[in-house]
DNA sequence: GCCGTTTTCGGCCCGACTGTTTTCAGTCG
């Protein structure tokens, strides 16, 4: 049982009690405790049960309660609640506009237990007179049954930064004077993202309409003062809060998140006489501010130094914010290379000097050039013969003028066939300048064939590079169910780095593994995969990946200049 | 249900907007 599965049930859990009217600090702590499993690094089912108690935010219940999903395959608890209500249910609390006490009522009142039962429901008019119901809340819930499948779930961070940068845009526009941010999942990174939220500190209140009015708004959700809400055509939500100028930095901190981050913090107020919310930190005793203007204030003002957006989830950056020991993050311009790239003789776009010049143009020092092998027939994958045809084209491009000296290093990025033989023989293989391995086929094989499968390509001695090391396609592929820790002992051992690949729905490795990677010693190269010049520009997504791992410059194998990078390679390193 | 530099009990983050209300409950982030 891995540990989305064990996360679901919980907040599953999470979701009935609510239903149910239960405590919400109950209902909280089953929350907390999905969260702490989702991101857990390892596989929960597979500590011991004093390592799961140690977990933040689980205590001997949840523990009993995961032993019991892990051991059984259920929890009674559950399965009791589930009785109670049927698991439909949960799909009317998702619906815009409906939290569990419309549900509870819809559910005790007329019976109501599954999305249809609501539409027939409603078109019957038998909400009417209801506790509460009215016509807007009818029309409201029909409209929102239309568009739920249209926006359901979460969109990749890079199509959504799109639409939102240029909604900020617009907005600055209005407002030149005020600062105008991107807060929420964008401004920490992460892959994936439900809204678009900004902020404006010291705008004129006309921003409100400027924002409603933006050419790109559908509809307009909600509008007030200080806040509102606008459905952007193609589904996204976009949200505005407007605070006064002095309050930038609370609104900041505030907005950005992440809720767990902000609960921690904000104890950590109140246990020192403070009071944070988004126009400052006061003081409890006399109401003064202390702070608010910026967020590093606040911070401060709170004993820690000020944390990164892509840190502030809760992942241990309080205490390292404290001791002052938090990582000087690797920025974009560290890197030199990008060691992951395809061209015209496979599925690019470009050949390798339209490639080579693009990502001279914007500032590489050094590529490789690495088309697929043979066994992706489908992009014209290329054998032994062709591969080293290749090969010498490349190298012909290695430090050329027109290329203001770019080095460009000719490599492959060789399929792992499904028993883990690599695609191109070894002696096509070790004629190259660099190897990168990875998985495109057979993708749902079991835990063990696909861990073997990754192990016997590391042991191959070619292998510098295992890409997109999980396989998995960011809301439409669960990552395959490769063992990752036996993986990543072998990779250590025998000296082969792991790639973070910037194709915005790939991300893979995903934070949290390249943070236990990084941790294990392993090294770690941050590559495009680009199939056109433009897609260099993913480069940007695979930095954040690496913040939010925590990863600093020396982590980063193509942060290194030319020489020392090949240097790095496993086939320059004797460790084979 | 969790947790402990005041604690093993009594706390647990905070505010805006909407709709249906005559002072507030529900939802959302």
């Amino acid at each position: 049982m891995d540990n989305l599965a064990i996360a679901r049930v919980l907040a599953e859990i999470g979701d009935l009690l609510e239903i149910k009217n239960e405590n919400p600090f109950k209902i909280r702590a089953y929350r907390n405790a999905s969260e702490t499993i989702a991101h857990h690094p390892d596989r929960v089912a597979a500590l011991a049960p004093a390592e799961r108690l140690a977990l933040p935010g689980i205590g001997k219940d949840l523990a009993a309660k995961i032993g019991e999903l892990v051991d059984s395959g259920a929890i009674a608890y559950h399965q009791d609640l589930l009785q109670e209500f049927p698991p439909t249910i949960l799909d009317l609390l998702h619906l815009q506009g409906v939290g569990p006490k419309t549900v509870a009522l819809l559910y005790h009142q007329l019976g109501i237990r599954t999305l249809d039962d609501l539409e027939a429901a409603l078109r019957e008019g038998r909400l009417r007179g209801l506790k509460g119901m009215g016509a807007k809340k009818e029309s409201q819930m029909l409209r929102a049954l239309e568009e739920r499948t249209r926006v359901a779930g979460r969109r990749l961070i890079a199509e959504a930064y799109d639409t939102a940068a240029a909604l900020v845009a617009t907005l600055r526009e209005e407002a030149p004077g005020a600062v105008i941010a991107l807060v929420g999942s964008l401004r920490r990174g992460c892959e994936t993202c439900g809204d678009l939220d900004i902020l404006a500190a010291g705008a004129p209140a006309t921003l409100m309409e400027a924002f409603t009015g933006y050419r790109q708004v559908e509809r307009v959700l909600a509008h007030g003062d200080t806040k509102s809400s606008v459905r952007i055509w193609g589904g996204f939500q976009a949200d505005l809060r407007l605070v006064p100028g002095p309050s930038a930095g609370a609104a900041l901190q505030y907005f950005t998140g992440s809720k767990a981050h902000n609960i921690v913090l904000r104890d950590r107020a109140i246990q020192r006489g403070f009071k944070l919310n988004e126009y400052g930190l006061y003081r409890v005793d006399d109401g003064a501010l202390v702070a608010g203007e910026t967020e590093e204030a606040i911070y401060e003002a709170l004993g820690l130094a000020l944390v990164p957006p892509e840190l502030r989830e809760n992942r241990g950056e309080i205490a390292a914010a404290e001791a002052r020991s938090l990582p000087q993050l690797i920025v974009q311009q560290d890197l030199r290379g990008d060691l992951h790239m395809h061209t015209t003789a496979t599925d690019g776009r470009a050949d390798a000097w339209a490639m080579a010049r693009a990502a001279r143009d914007s500032g590489l020092e050094y590529i490789a050039i690495t088309d697929h092998s043979k066994a992706l027939a489908m992009a014209n994958g290329l054998d032994e013969r062709r591969a080293l045809a290749h090969a010498r084209e490349i190298r012909a491009l290695d430090g050329r003028d027109d290329l203001g000296g770019l080095r460009v290093l000719a490599g492959i990025e060789c399929d792992i066939l499904p028993d883990g033989r690599l695609d191109l023989a070894a002696d096509c293989l070790s004629e190259l300048d660099i190897v990168i391995a990875s998985v495109h086929s057979a993708l749902d094989q079991d835990e063990s064939q696909m861990t073997d499968r990754l192990l016997r390509a590391i042991e191959c001695p070619w292998v510098d590079v295992i890409a997109h090391p999980t396989g998995r396609r960011i809301l439409r592929r669960e990552p395959s169910r490769a063992r990752m820790d036996v993986v990543f002992d072998s990779a250590l051992a025998h000296g082969v780095a792991l790639e973070i690949n910037c194709q915005p729905d790939r991300l893979d490795l995903d934070d949290g593994l390249a943070r236990r990677a990084r941790d294990r010693g392993i090294g770690i190269v941050i590559d495009t995969d680009a199939h056109s010049p433009t897609a260099l520009g993913n480069l940007r997504w695979g930095v954040t990946v690496a913040r939010r791992a925590w990863l600093q410059a020396a982590d980063v194998l193509n942060t290194r200049p030319f020489d020392s990078f090949r240097a790095s390679l496993r086939r320059n390193r004797g460790a084979r």
